[in-house]
RNA sequence: GGGCCCGUGGUCUAGUCGGUUAUGACGUCGCCCUUACACGGCGGAGGUCGCCGGUUCGAAUCCGGCCGGGCCCA
């Protein structure tokens, strides 16, 4: 039974993007576990639930959606899992604001409930956006990282990796943020610009210039450049630190900076990394200056208890007083900061969990995966490179995956659970065995809870259904898509991780994608006020505008401005194939036509052939994951060939009464149910609506096109039809005549077409005769022209005198070229198509003009 | 300071392992309400492809240097 073909005259994004959106069932993009289709895994970002799906999100989804739909098409069993990277400190800070309490006023479990809560309830309001985007998310597939399925395979794979040697402790010098009081991986740490005062004072004798007067408590050494010939008599010196009293010796080390300052450095534990390699290196004492709180430890003395700003102000406050303070100098330095906060960090020595790095092995799986763009791989490279430390994955926090760990209160032992007890949380549960070392059965539980990086690495673990003990037969993934602003974090953690747990990589390829601008140019934020939300361009314009502005805004993996033209030329594209598709079924209705009827005409061939070039290359551009290649192609199809060539020549045909319309007919309803399929991973309700008409299913049910043998002949006598005919409405245009207005008799000679079904003709409203003979008009021939294409690879260095010597050729040798030439002595071959004679043509008896159209003639009479 | 990316008509952008007249969109100007579409059609104007040098018969494209912008990292 077929619908009916009466379509709307206007487009109505708003109603068919809601009604579709309630006609599709979730079942639809569901992974079939007993399906012997080939897989296609993606290991989609679990986004944190801020409890908006921001345009940068809505951006990457695009994408993913993109890809997800044609690799259905393609005949894939895709999954395209939704996850929600649940953990984390946004959450504690926002939870403690909406309750009005700080994170020690409850018991932890109580804070941690009030926490999942407020994720929950911002999940749910995610979802909507998702669903409205229509991206085809396998909903049998979401994955929430808070959630006991999740965090107990987090909890898993910590117990993996310790077992395997991957995770220590130690005591180690850690990135700290007092504020959140809480140790952060490098990774987490952002750098800022701030100014600050470099200060120079009276050590002992010796000028010293810090930026850190503060922990002077916490100076271990001095140290000077070796051939620093101010500071030759120091070495194996000690010295008395100021206003604390201790001594510490005086070091040389080629690190040193002798422009820097006054060239000698106090070295503190710790004021910067550079401290941290100098403490190694040499060995030296630690005094631990601040604590966790950041305030001044007994260390400090009379300082104590401060908080390290006063005592910075305390201590330059003294030096002045006791006149060591020489002089102090504005500095604009880069500060670490906590990336969350904003707070600089400091350096600490604390006991922390830490997972080992092999940059080798990392690497090694980094090399197996393709990336895309390439050149991504490179920032992959350089942050290996210059890891030097390992990874910190202990948090003081709360709302975070708990340490599945006991200490042993009599002998200190450790006890880990078994793996079938996950998850724990053992500040709240027991071992469920005594001391294995000492019986006891007194056990503190590990407070510090895991990085939520340790979560989110384990994403394409968790969706491949890994469960610790065997590797699952969906691992690796087909696909990770990403941000390039999480190739140093999730990218990096989650091949380390992969590695670790697998020894294999943890996808076939990584797509990257860039970050999304505001109108001006700037990131979006809310200060300045450029942010634009997906909803706020959904309502306006609909999802499908938004998603093709997302496929054709950038190249793959370049970042992207927010551009509401794009949008709105998105929009209009909709509105013109809506006008196309009403216009085919307009006419598929008007007369009855044979399905079977055989496809002659020239024009009708040439629009199947163009179509299967379109159909060959849209399929590459999607291979390739290059979007806005893809979609440009289909649009340039849609609007150029079909509308504006195609349409426009067989209209009059299309009217005719007679059964020459079958063919177009037939043809047009193939080309629409090509176009709908093509289009339909970019504009999926759009393409859905369309191709309702048609009474063939959903579009989203049906095969991706296949191309056929391409047929260059028909595609080049086609393409030069459409050029006579646009040429000659080009002349109508100059001789100021309407486009549908009677003109004189049109001759075509030289024409490799001889019958064009009449098309031009009625397009053209003349009568146009075809010949293969050439005109009988008086030639004068004119400039000679190259085909650089052939000469240039051939010909190399001998191109330029070719060209010279061509052109001195008498014209009759110019019009049938020789086989040699004879470039200044040699004589060398004439490549085939090398060059062609151009003429122009003179009246002969009647009065025409002549349009040169490549090799063929036109001549148009003058008088009818 | 290091690494990577980018610089193309007024604006945004394609092309970048060399090849005839440099892509498209928006804007702009002119003509056309031709029975799918004026959210349309046809035509035009507008570019030293950041600058300088090199390689080459030929460079937006390759190489070197410089200038400017961005991202990441010290």
């Amino acid at each position: 039974m077929s619908p009916s073909r009466d379509l709307p005259k206007n487009y109505d994004f708003s109603e068919v993007e809601r009604r579709w959106q309630s006609v599709w069932r979730d079942e639809d993009h569901y992974y079939d576990p007993r399906s012997t289709r080939k897989k296609f895994i993606i290991d989609t970002p679990p986004p944190y639930p801020t409890g908006t799906f921001h345009i940068g999100n809505a951006f990457n989804w695009c994408y993913i959606d993109f890809i997800a739909r044609y690799r259905r098409m393609s005949g894939c069993n895709v999954m395209f899992p939704q996850g929600w990277d649940c953990h984390g400190l946004p959450t504690e800070v926002k939870v403690e604001e909406i309750h009005g309490i700080t994170k020690n006023d409850v018991p932890r479990e109580e804070f941690r409930k009030m926490c999942r809560e407020l994720t929950l309830a911002n999940i749910e309001k995610m979802r909507k956006t998702l669903r409205r985007m229509a991206f085809s998310v396998d909903w049998s597939h979401e994955y929430i990282t808070m959630l006991p399925a999740y965090y107990s395979k987090t909890q898993l794979s910590f117990l993996k990796m310790l077992a395997k040697g991957y995770i220590y402790q130690s005591e180690h010098p850690v990135n700290f943020c007092t504020r959140c009081e809480t140790a952060i991986a490098f990774a987490e740490v952002a750098y800022e610009p701030r100014d600050t005062t470099l200060n120079y004072f009276d050590f002992d004798g010796l000028e010293i210039a810090t930026t850190r007067p503060e922990l002077l408590a916490a100076c271990v050494a001095v140290a000077v450049h070796p051939d620093d010939e101010r500071y030759r008599n120091l070495e194996r010196k000690t010295l008395k630190v100021p206003l604390f009293g201790h001594e510490v010796p005086v070091i040389a080390d080629r690190a040193v900076d002798p422009e820097f300052g006054s060239g000698a450095v106090m070295i503190c534990t710790f004021g910067d990394k550079q401290d941290v390699h100098w403490w190694k290196q040499h060995n030296l004492d630690l005094r631990k200056a601040i604590d966790r709180q950041g305030r001044m430890t007994s260390i400090a003395m009379k300082y104590a208890g401060m908080k390290s700003s006063d005592c910075r102000k305390a201590v330059l406050e003294d030096m002045r007083r006791e006149q060591i303070l020489t002089r102090q100098e504005a500095l604009e330095q880069r500060v670490g900061t906590c990336w969350r906060c904003k707070t600089p960090i400091e350096i600490m020595s604390e006991r922390q969990w830490f997972v080992k790095i092999d940059p080798a092995a990392i690497m090694d799986a980094a090399r197996e995966i393709s990336w895309n763009p390439e050149h991504m791989f490179l920032r992959m490279e350089n942050w290996v490179e210059q890891m030097e430390w390992d990874w910190c994955i202990s948090r003081q926090r709360i709302f975070a995956t708990p340490i599945p760990v006991w200490f042993c209160k009599s002998c200190g032992e450790m006890m880990v659970p078994e793996e079938g007890e996950l998850p724990i949380d053992p500040t709240r549960d027991l071992p469920s065995r005594p001391c294995l070392k000492c019986g006891s059965r007194e056990f503190s539980g590990e407070e510090d809870v895991l990085d939520t990086w340790m979560d989110s690495s384990i994403s394409v673990l968790n969706v491949t259904g890994w469960d610790g003990s065997s590797r699952s037969p969906l691992f690796p993934a087909e696909l990770r898509p990403q941000g390039h602003d999480i190739i140093r974090t999730w990218a990096f953690y989650s091949i380390l991780r992969s590695v670790a747990l697998t020894g294999l990589k943890p996808w076939d390829q990584i797509l990257i994608n860039g970050m999304v601008l505001g109108e001006d140019g700037y990131k979006m934020s809310k200060s300045r006020g450029n942010v634009i939300s997906p909803e706020d361009i959904t309502e306006k314009y609909g999802a499908d505008a938004l998603r093709q502005w997302a496929a054709l805004g950038a190249a793959t993996g370049s970042d992207i401005m927010f551009n509401w033209n794009d949008v709105i030329a998105a929009s209009r594209f909709q509105t013109k194939l809506w006008n196309i598709a009403r216009f085919i079924h307009m006419q598929l209705d008007r007369q009855a036509f044979d399905t079977d009827a055989p496809v002659n005409a020239l024009a009708d061939r040439w629009l199947l052939a163009r179509l299967d070039d379109t159909v060959r290359d849209v399929t590459a551009a999607m291979e390739a994951c290059q979007f806005d290649k893809a979609l440009k192609l289909i649009r340039e199809y849609a609007w150029d060939i079909l509308a504006d060539n195609y349409i426009e020549l067989v209209k009059g045909r299309l009217y005719a009464r007679d059964t020459t319309r079958d063919g177009a007919c037939r043809v047009l309803q193939t080309v629409l149910d090509t176009l709908c399929r093509l289009i339909a991973p970019f504009t999926p309700y759009f393409a859905e609506e369309c191709y309702s008409y048609l009474g063939r299913g959903s579009v989203h049910a049906c095969s991706w096109p296949a191309s056929g043998q391409e047929d260059l002949k028909v595609r080049e006598q086609g393409d030069l039809l459409v050029k006579i005919v646009s040429e000659l409405r080009r002349y109508k245009h100059e001789k100021g005549l309407a486009l549908n207005a009677p003109m004189g008799r049109v001759a075509v000679f030289s024409s490799p077409i001889t019958d064009d079904a009449g098309d031009a003709s009625r397009a053209l409203n003349t009568k146009v005769d075809w010949s293969g003979e050439p005109p009988r008009l008086e030639k004068v021939p004119g400039e000679l022209q190259f085909n650089m294409a052939v000469i240039g690879p051939l010909l190399r260095k001998d191109a330029g005198p070719f060209m010279k010597a061509a052109r001195a050729l008498p014209h009759e040798l110019q019009e049938k070229p020789p086989v040699v030439l004879d470039i200044g002595g040699r004589e060398i071959p004439v490549p085939a198509g090398a060059f062609s004679l151009k003429y122009t043509y003179l009246e002969a008896g009647e009065q025409v003009d002549v349009l040169n159209v490549g090799d063929v003639i036109v001549t148009i009479h003058t008088n009818p």
